[in-house]
DNA sequence: TCTAAAATTGTTATCGATACCATTCTGCCT
DNA sequence: AGGCAGAATGGTATCGATAACAATTTTAGA
């Protein structure tokens, strides 16, 4: 409405217009609109004398299909949305590596968004990815506002819930319980003798996954008997090294007998064991430290960090293969239904009890 | 084609069909389409009372805009592309997070897609991008294909080219000289009395930044007279911890003196630092070792890494900002700049010629 | 050789919102 | 009172491809 001076030949560089349309390149080989379009498509019938000569008119005019005037008529979008909290954790953006991976040729294509682990902000990003009509949508965990679920449910696509397992499934499912996980670690490093167990988490309000590591954490320490567990919050998540390495500061003046520190990712445990031996502390000789998530570094630096090893990268894969299930099989397919992906226990150097 | 049987109503859950129309909406609330399209925006003329009655009625419907209709006959996609090498490399999605927070507010959704370092990978993507009809684009790198190119110039939209200095910018460009920051890190190592320097990089051939940070290694090298710079290449981009920690020991192999080793990242220099540990060498009082990026690992680790800290986050606002300016100042832009973004060195403990 | 079936191509209507222009309605100034 | 600017709203054409169906050509079988 503003500045609206020059026609409408806007541009920057000296190419010709992209004004191309489907049509001029069919009057340029002498077929129908119709015929290009079917061209485009793998599936089409149209005869390879005919396609090829197509293409050829395409590649010398330069067209470039253009797909929101396509998805508007087929009513496809082609896309994917898929929201992740944060895509500077390198296991969401495993996560996503693997949707995208997934998706290679199947002519959809990732809208991606951060939610950076807020619901608020989740549920402004659904609102905008529900705008491009997405064919489904992958979510991390499975706290959503109450007007998130119902545009969820209006919109009529499959909905994959990641990274845990919700109390209250939308649809489907593809992830395991952070809470038993956690749990496993405990109980695996309680078999090794250690007792005066300490946790270091963000502070919970947020991250869901972080509260059910915490949760189990809490639960099975008491389960064992090893008294009320030593959990201390300490900033809002993603809760970064310099952060665990501050935890684990205070956590220390606070129960200085501790013997084995869990933190909620190996980002926060590399802190905190980068600054017990700043301070002169070795690890796993005076203290033991463990994390979650098994992130590159845990298995590089020294002493190399006891964690669970989560299938990051098979949950995108995953999520992305049961949307494309119900994308194809709408018919039959048995509905909702939860995947449950693997985690291990990988004992390292940093929970040694034999070592220095 | 296939399997089509049931009408076309087909979904999973309960709720409704999502096939509100705007001129549902409309019909609801007793007024035009047009009008109800008017209220979805800022700026258009629609008298409070009306708005908020249309949104009352939005609310109560669940109706949720569709923007693949309104860029079609808007011919504004809403969308800015983006490729980024790839996303697990955290100096990435800060850019990707970078252009993401500037395109707050703007109405404008980023659409993401990873080149894993391969020009033909990227080439792909951009015709996968402009079928989007973005209405600007982000590249990394100033390495493209001919017919990339070809596209990006016809498809009449500003581009930024990022994280370089490209020799031949298609049109904006927001980063710097890889090569003058290893240059100035060779130096500054250099007049702390480092005499015999050693690189390591990934094979060069996909990695453009990774080539021009060897080449402004080894041209420094040879400036300061300091003999031919000992660089060796270990594995395909983007080099991993561990392939740094296998590359210094061949490089160590075959120059047992070296003095200081600089890598083309952060993650590479990490991974040789704790490989030197393991085989009980000392970082720096035995070897001293720099790296690329300022991750944020090297800032906590121990001993801390001496880098280039680079501003990541920084170069994705700035390219977003230029593309704004672009799209709103079409007439009197002054057409294709370069924006040249900081970096500066970061003297750590793996460096420092004093210590142990 | 003829006919039915299959493959190929064309025609027209349509997807759902927005641009553009026309119209109606206020309120205020001379 | 007349007139007119400006705000609010409506009507219609259109964006560019594709679905659906029709028409045509080719192929294959009897």
């Amino acid at each position: 409405m503003k500045n609206e001076d020059e026609p409408k030949d806007k541009r920057l560089k000296g190419g010709d217009v992209q004004k191309l349309t489907m049509a001029e390149v069919a009057k340029y080989v002498g077929v129908s609109a119709m015929t290009v379009s079917r061209a485009f498509r793998q599936d089409a019938s149209v005869s390879e004398e005919t396609r090829k000569r197509i293409m050829e008119a395409v590649d010398a005019l330069g067209y470039v299909l253009d797909l929101s005037a396509g998805s508007l008529s087929s009513r496809r979008s082609g896309f994917i949305a898929a929201l992740v909290p944060s895509i500077n954790n390198s296991n969401f953006s495993d996560t996503a590596r693997g949707i995208t991976d997934a998706l290679e040729d199947t002519g959809l294509q990732l809208l991606l968004g951060y939610t950076d682990y807020s619901a608020e902000k989740e549920e402004k990003l659904i609102e905008a990815m529900l705008r491009r009509r997405p064919e489904g949508i992958i979510l991390t965990g499975g706290s959503h506002t109450a007007r998130a679920r119902r545009m969820l449910d209006k919109a009529g696509i499959p909905v994959v819930e990641t990274w845990e397992i919700p109390e209250e499934p939308i649809n489907h499912v593809v992830g395991f319980s952070n809470g038993e996980a956690m749990s496993l670690l405990v109980r695996t490093l309680a078999s090794q003798g250690y007792r005066r167990f300490g946790y270091i988490g963000g502070t919970t309000a947020r991250d869901t996954r972080g509260s059910q590591r915490r949760s189990g954490f809490l639960k099975t320490v008491e389960e064992l008997g090893l008294g009320p567990g030593r959990a201390i919050s300490f900033g809002v998540p993603p809760i970064t090294m310099e952060q665990g390495g501050q935890a684990i500061v205070s956590l220390l003046e606070r129960w200085p007998d501790t013997e084995v520190v869990l933190c909620v990712s190996d980002l926060s445990a590399f802190g905190a064991i980068m600054e017990c031996k700043r301070r002169g502390m070795s690890v796993p000789g005076d203290i033991a430290i463990a994390g979650f998530g098994d992130y590159e570094i845990s298995s590089i630096c020294h002493p190399s960090i006891t964690t669970i090893n989560v299938d990051c990268y098979g949950i995108g894969r995953q999520a992305a293969a049961r949307l494309l299930d119900a994308l194809q099989g709408s018919g039959e397919a048995t509905g909702d239904e939860i995947t449950l992906t693997g985690y291990r226990v990988v004992l390292r150097e940093s929970t040694d009890r034999g070592a220095s």
